[in-house]
DNA sequence: CCTTGAACCTCCCGCTACGGGAGGTTCTAG
DNA sequence: CTAGAACCTCCCGTAGCGGGAGGTTCAAGG
């Protein structure tokens, strides 16, 4: 009664692979890179695999389900007959490493549904729009690092929507009103002119967290918008040239109130 | 002051480089697959990237950013002026990607979790032992489909832990009381020897889900019982030469029972 | 004993999305 | 005019195999 379980059992590369559901091709990359050779060879150099392979091989598939690398099971399998402790600092990278994948897999599924929100919101919006939402989000990506993002959006989902439409509002006053005085070619040091750009400032600075990030990421805000005018220009009812110069307007204006403070 | 946003404006390779994050080699990557070419060459050869070139690039990285593939990119870049559709139908495919990739990665650091519990619950166990574990996960992978081995998971759960603890031992007792009569050779029609053999099979059909699908559990479990009696024995506390006598016992029963009822 | 088809052998090219280097040309600031 | 930075093209490498070419060996049947 000593079948297929007795202890001198041989089996094929073929029968290997069918036992444990791997393919004949990845046993063969095993042998190359030296993961798992056959014990035995047959005199014409067939493989023949032992009991001892099986059990390797077996140990080989489950610690790649776990998502580990070849080399990594490679690692382990070396120095594991006695060596736990390298085991356990391995899973235990490898679990903050999927940790943070699944992070990841989060955001973008996040980011994908908000899309395809917006493909189905305005059933079929404008292409070039939905390019711009696409370019938009590129731009911000390029400029922002993950965590002030992060910090962006919580801030945006503390204000809440209507909050954030409000100050939508009240910016688009803004920019009519300070586009009056750029028209005007308004002396940068006006008073009233002081007066929008420091509510300009405010505004946005609402949406920055506050603490030591908060210069930081306004600054990077600001760069952003004087390096990609006529980007964003483009998802706003204003012409570029005027959101352009409005920018450059504002600029002289922060720039003359600083010098006047420093003096 | 039309100075970084002029329409005219033109990039070399360094500056679109940096201005949006990619490396140059990216940028040449692009090129040579015809995802991003530069519209534009100095008489010398060198790149000359238009505004129409930076707005491409903004929305080749913000689909790369959602985890679709360049060919994927290229793809919904090129209808895309009009063709909002297949824009949705890859995001929706690509979130359904992004839904099984994110229920995998769950499932492994369940995984690991588990794994790195055993690792520290006995504060370093027998290495062979878990080695053994590992081994016996990848059999189980093997012989059961994903499917069915979420639906065991289930029905575990189901039990409760304890339910489960009681009926291992129960178990044990039958397989201490079937050796007996293994080494006693009693005839494999003896009532009694039927009797335990219905319990046993009772007993593993108690952690199979009912339905249709039950009875190919059942008999996947048995081939895997043949195929590895020495794997499996290994983690039990009977020998693997006296545990391959129990399963062809065992068989023997069945057959003769099932015989018996047919004639 | 011979044949035939399946299984096996080794070598090699292919995939993704670039990284990095070699070896040469061109640009740009001083 | 010169030096160093930036640019050009070509090529090899990555991880984990898939798949094929072209040849040898095995196992079963006649």
């Amino acid at each position: 009664m000593s079948g297929k379980n007795a202890i001198g059992r041989r089996w094929s590369i073929g029968e290997l692979a069918q036992a444990t559901g791997v393919t004949v091709r990845a046993l063969y990359h095993y042998d190359e890179i030296g993961l798992l050779s056959a014990s035995e060879r047959t005199v014409s150099g067939h493989r023949r695999y032992t009991e001892h392979d099986l059990r390797r091989l077996y140990r080989v598939r489950a610690l790649r389900a776990l998502g580990l690398s070849l080399e990594e099971v490679a690692g382990v399998l070396v120095n594991s007959p006695d060596d736990l402790a390298t085991m356990r600092e391995l899973l235990t990278a490898q679990l903050r490493d999927l940790e943070s994948q699944a992070e990841r897999i989060h955001r973008i599924k996040h980011r994908v549904h908000g899309l395809l929100r917006q493909l189905d919101d305005a059933s079929m919006p404008d292409p070039d729009q939905f390019m711009m939402t696409l370019e938009m989000i590129s731009v911000f990506e390029t400029y922002f690092t993950q965590e002030q993002r992060d910090r962006l959006a919580e801030r945006r989902a503390e204000l809440g929507p209507e909050a954030v439409e409000a100050a939508k509002a009240r910016w688009a006053d803004l920019v009519e009103e300070l586009l009056h005085h750029v028209r005007a070619e308004t002396p940068v040091d006006d008073p009233q002119v002081r007066d929008l750009v420091s509510r300009w400032d405010a505004l946005g600075s609402a949406f920055h967290p506050g603490g030591q990030q908060d210069e930081r990421t306004t600054t990077t805000a600001r760069r952003m918008w004087q390096d990609n005018t006529t980007e964003i220009s483009r998802r706003l009812p204003w012409p570029a040239g005027q959101m352009a110069a409005l920018v450059a307007y504002l600029e002289r204006v922060r720039n003359t109130a600083s010098t006047n403070r420093e003096e």
